[in-house]
DNA sequence: GGAAAATGAGTGATTGCTCGCTCTTTAATG
DNA sequence: CATTAAAGAGCGAGCAATCACTCATTTTCC
């Protein structure tokens, strides 16, 4: 083994994925994407094997990120309500703070070069996610799926997050309003 | 003058155009939509200027036929709450009913090809239905803008679909269950 | 020194759109 | 009504641009 691959250059590669995805959707060309990372273009496909690849890991690693500042720091002792609610929040600060990471990761959900299995692989990081707010929805919402719950939750942090984008001012404002929209929803 | 365009032929290019735009996306190429509407690649650009133009065409045409499917025959008698419903069902077995146009206009809708003037002008044709549904939430809802509701009933219809494409069998169950939903969600 | 990473010009496929041409329709003329 | 000229619908091969991906060559690290 005379060279070894550079992590970071995979990681600049798909730092580059991402703000281009963001700017241009999947359509954005492997030359671009390379060269904003500071690489060839033909180095880029000794990192990802073709591009499809490249989008998939680009999708999983944002999907992982999302995932992991959803859970994390979910204080313990809280009514369940609201320990819900900090999930929202986290949801909706995240994606407000990180809006070119949030654009890419909307390109590549409605992407159909985003094969089934990336997508279950992506869906396996909310786990944790699902399986904190189906202990906490326990007694709230039983009759209710809870892919039907997850899939409401998240159409609705999308149009939140839509009109925080319009009203930024209001950030807080709009974060409430859309809790509340979700547990009325969800609720009885 | 000399000799007129035909409306058949135009009618032929929309309606090819949906079934590949619903099948490729809006990359389906120009050649595959003339062919299939019977007609030479040249020809399609005498009825639209740019694939663009198409595009624009394709996706007012469906926003047109959903939103007048949706405010058809809206009952007057019923209560408020009975006559959204009505509008939800609509929506609902429209969408049910054609899975191509459906999937065309998702398409179209999260395309970066439709521009914010195509966008305006597909939203005007929902104006009817905004007005009833404001009408009728008087008060229900008095304290969400009615842009917000709307929002709200878009994406939870979208799941809905989700579900009964999932299980068609069970069509109306999942149809009550997302309207029982939005009334939750938009109540108090 | 040698193996593998890195390079970027090159390749073949695909695309939206054009252009020179033919054929159909319409309107004008006697 | 018959003839003809003008307009422009219809055609499809071809063009220019773009793309993902390759490969002969160079550079870099062990």
């Amino acid at each position: 083994m005379a060279r070894p691959l550079s992590e970071d250059k995979k990681d600049a590669i798909l730092a580059s994925a991402i703000e281009l995805v963001a700017a241009m959707g999947t359509g954005a060309p492997t030359a671009k994407i390379a060269r904003r990372a500071g690489v060839a273009e033909g180095t880029l496909f000794k990192y990802f094997p073709d591009k499809d690849a490249l989008l998939a890991a680009t999708f999983l690693d944002l999907e992982g990120e999302l995932a992991r500042a959803l859970v994390a720091g979910v204080p313990a002792g809280l009514a369940p309500k609201e320990r819900i609610r900090h999930i929202w929040n986290r949801l909706i600060d995240w994606s407000a703070a990180n809006p070119t990471r949030l654009k890419a990761l909307r390109q590549l959900k409605v992407s159909d070069r985003i094969g089934p299995e990336s997508r279950r692989c992506g869906e396996a990081f909310f786990a944790d996610f699902k399986a904190l707010l189906d202990e906490a929805l326990a007694g709230h919402a039983e009759r209710l799926s809870i892919d039907f719950i997850g899939a409401v939750l998240t159409a609705l942090a999308e149009i939140t997050l839509d009109f925080i984008a319009r009203d930024p001012g209001r950030h807080d404002y709009h974060r409430a309003i859309g809790f509340d929209t979700f547990w009325r929803a969800i609720g009885r």
